[in-house]
DNA sequence: GCTTAACCGAGACGGTACGTCCAGTCTTCCA
DNA sequence: TGGAAGACTGGACGTACCGTCTCGGTTAAGC
């Protein structure tokens, strides 16, 4: 019922995607995100213009999806060759010490966030979703707002637990250790470090007024 | 000393450099940052684009300078007529109630994060900042960080006066409550009301765990 | 003996074929020859872009066979429906007075050259045969000279009547007042009509030189 | 009062005016004027697209410049270093046998014709203005009509010296002549040799009915 | 009557060129 | 000599078609 001849996606190369995939991925590495271009990406997945145009509807589309691809095999490769079902979804370990928990959990984000393959790519989708907002929605929808979710359901089970006040919203109280990082990472207003990271999980958890 | 004929700002004409401010801004407002370009500016500024390289180096540059003087303006204003000496600087004020006060500022944040005149410019000049190293740098320097020095004075004050722990550190203290707002405003992760940033602040002041 | 498996004419779709030759007939009316496109074609017959490439080896390949049809089809319905056989072709009158015949048949000519329904896609294959040599050849083989050899047979039946001169070669005689007509009409060299046509006769029969 | 910013044209560069029209040229006898493409023009002078598009709306325009500006060259070259003005035009001559003048005309005609400097690009604007009514317009108007007008005013003064009939209209009577040979080169139609155009001067003159 | 080879409609594919837009440089002319 | 104007080279944009290549569906000949 489309009237502009929407393409029939049974139809579509899965080589030419993954190509397409890896050459966005790759030039966005190596040139940045400002000189790379749907020109380039199509050249160096020796794919034509169209196959993009046809099935992305800009640069930023295509880099979205080429990293929740990786992110996706990220995700599976680390969870193991798990043949039953792919609903073994990562979590946030509960040990019963929810600082330590936070804590550990924070310093694997500092880790990935600090590593190259992941920060280009994500760092140009996050820009990109600051100015534009139907990619910000969705890139917030499919690859952050998940990863939060994680933290509302530990922190719902320290309030269980009795290890966080049971009148304190959690989406928001996650907030207090994760976006200073965020804020730090996204605009280099500050230096990253385990230092850091244990000090922000203090500092929410306990309070700056003294006890 | 410059090999490259630098230009002798002392011939530099104000006139132009105003109808830019106000055509970039002007621009920004009504198109978005991405279909701003130097043209559009120098046509709509009247002005030959020669001389808007001569004196910026990009389009971010001159928006930044724009946005800064945009600022300048607005703090002047809202200082009064203070013909003493420039140094008034705004300061937070100090009532001897810490959560008082900090509701108050960002109360007043919330105000002018969602006033249009400087949220597209300021959006468009965080996102580019997140990509563009050598802008965010200047961005942070000399928008960010003064403001949020001013919470690092209040909240110096507030251990001086036994509403803070000691051992705590501002720099960092300060972010649990500016940075999610903060976040919320730049990725859309949220909405943003007054509640949102008293529950801020009342979360970091008394810790997530029970007292 | 063909190795790249040619077509089997026997399972040729008729249909097709006919939907085809419409469509590129009705598109060079409608829109010229330059923006009618093989996708067009296609499109507009409701056939697959192979079928045609199947079958014909480019647009003036379609739109000279798709002529020739419609020309084909006129000549029939002009010389109305002899069951008895195709080779009642049609001839030149020969009412035995030369200059009458000629001019008559010119007079025809001029009709038919001012009929869009033949003017346009007569013309873009002239212009296209001018550039394209093969093409041209063809043209000109399976059109043009079927036509100008009527004439070479009506001037030979006058040499023997003596009415031209019997040293004369025919083919070039004809020129004279075929050429003119044809340059006029392909180049826009000047205005077409029976009083033209009648004086191309007369010079031609008579000569420039006074007698 | 253009609303369309007419480009200033004291300010064009004679420079790229000139490494236009020599690709141009080159290009359509290298691979022919369908194989001609504007950025191959541009690369090949040296010159962003839009200088072409600036100051040309077409392919065919551009080439029909270049051909203008290649055969005012060879006429001045032709018409040696006259210093005193520039209008010491081409005439045809006049020996007083009307008959010699225009035989001698023609094969300088055929040899013109036969050049392959001039036939590639002629023929491919002569087959354009086909099918470009606004090219062949102008393509006649410049080129072509002042040719036929040089035979106009040699007829002219063969009907003053009493070689011609008074009578005969100059404009049609040349096309018995020129027409022919026009068809012949354009359509292939047939060879074009000096016989040829002998005999056509001959037919045309003394007509085809015996005297 | 059942297989099977081909043509068929459809349209995705790798490409090329289009005509437009803008970046950043260079030149000219004016005040 | 700074500035307004704008032509210049260069290069990416997004679109339109090219000619090739699958993909099912259908159809007619041969078994």
């Amino acid at each position: 019922m489309a009237n502009k001849t929407a393409p029939d996606s049974t139809r579509r190369s899965e080589k030419s995607r993954r190509a397409i995939y890896d050459a966005a991925l790759a030039l966005v590495g190596e040139v940045g995100y400002q000189k790379t271009t749907i020109e380039g990406i199509a050249a160096r997945a020796g794919v034509g213009k169209q196959t993009i145009y046809r099935w992305w509807s800009s640069k930023a589309d295509v880099l979205l999806e080429a990293f929740l691809d990786l992110s996706a095999q990220a995700a599976e490769a680390a969870a193991g060759p798990e043949v039953l079902g792919e609903e073994a979804r990562y979590e946030i370990p509960d040990t019963g010490d929810l600082e330590a928990d936070l804590k550990a959990v924070l310093r694997a984000t500092v880790d990935e966030l600090l590593d190259p393959k992941f920060e280009i790519p994500s760092r140009a989708l996050a820009a990109e979703g600051v100015v534009n907002r139907q990619l910000g929605t969705e890139f917030v929808a499919k690859l952050l707002e998940p990863q939060l979710q994680l933290y509302v359901k530990r922190l719902r089970a320290a309030q269980e637990q009795g290890a966080v006040c049971p009148d304190i919203d959690p989406r928001i109280a996650l907030e207090l250790f994760v976006s200073p990082l965020a804020q730090r990472w996204l605009q280099h207003t500050g230096p990253i470090s385990y230092d850091y990271t244990d000090a922000l999980v203090e500092y929410a958890l306990y309070g700056l007024a003294p006890r």
